[in-house]
DNA sequence: TTACTATATTGACATTCTTCAATATATCCC
DNA sequence: GGGATATATTGAAGAATGTCAATATAGTAA
């Protein structure tokens, strides 16, 4: 989004390192933080482990039972889960059935658990 | 009353698990959540990153010549980092010389490892 | 058809987050 | 002391996010 090559300014004496910069690059880190983000609301991640724990079996008035927030709030989270590609649906009749996409999710603790060992 | 373990994949009757709860509580969803989020901007992670390169050695004017934001904002993301514990700072003279907290960071990472694992 | 139900969407509002110019603070050097 | 420099803080503005009442949609059942 923003240009991001100043070619390294003269530094006086002691301080500062020239020219460095970050292992991660910009994109990267955009799409890392993402990852982030997503798992980071108390709310995702009760739906996510609801989900988990009865994979396919699980609708929205159940969501809606367990959580502190209401049905419209419940099916904004899990559009955002599914936009991210981290769960799905499948119908029937009235009712919407909801799991966890494991290769996804796995995928997502891959990356992150390989760009986190890289802070250490 | 804890059902850790509800073995029927079977529903009641049309739809619903009645009584489904999720396994994170809500304290402990903000408590992940909030470890996530501090991660969750890609400034912080660049931050991060360039910290653990050099532990100990980066001063602010390194980060601000490295990131595409103002030194305000590098100030601003510094001090979320210091008051969620993962960085430290040592003044020497006019610089500030930040670096990781590395155990802070390693006990974050367990704890998101663990409870990730949970959603699979 | 009509009534009912589960979920999705819309629209509005409030809150939080991000950013930066301006300014303040602290330190060094003369 | 004054001037220069590195970093921190303030304050304001816009962007993004979270929430829910109202409504829409789609299915069931009589």
């Amino acid at each position: 989004m923003r240009p991001d090559h100043d070619p390294p300014p003269e530094r006086p004496d002691g301080c500062c390192n020239p020219g460095m910069q970050p292992r991660i690059s910009g994109e990267l880190a955009q799409a890392l933080s993402a990852d982030l983000a997503i798992l980071g609301h108390p709310i995702r991640l009760q739906i996510l482990d609801m989900l988990a724990q009865r994979a396919g079996h699980v609708c929205v008035c159940d969501l809606e039972a367990a959580l502190p927030v209401k049905q419209p709030t419940i099916s904004h989270h899990l559009k955002l889960l599914r936009e991210a590609g981290l769960i799905g649906v499948e119908r029937q009749g009235l009712w919407a059935y909801y799991f966890v996409r494991s290769e996804a999710l796995e995928s997502l603790r891959e990356r992150l658990l390989q760009h986190l060992s890289l802070l250490r």
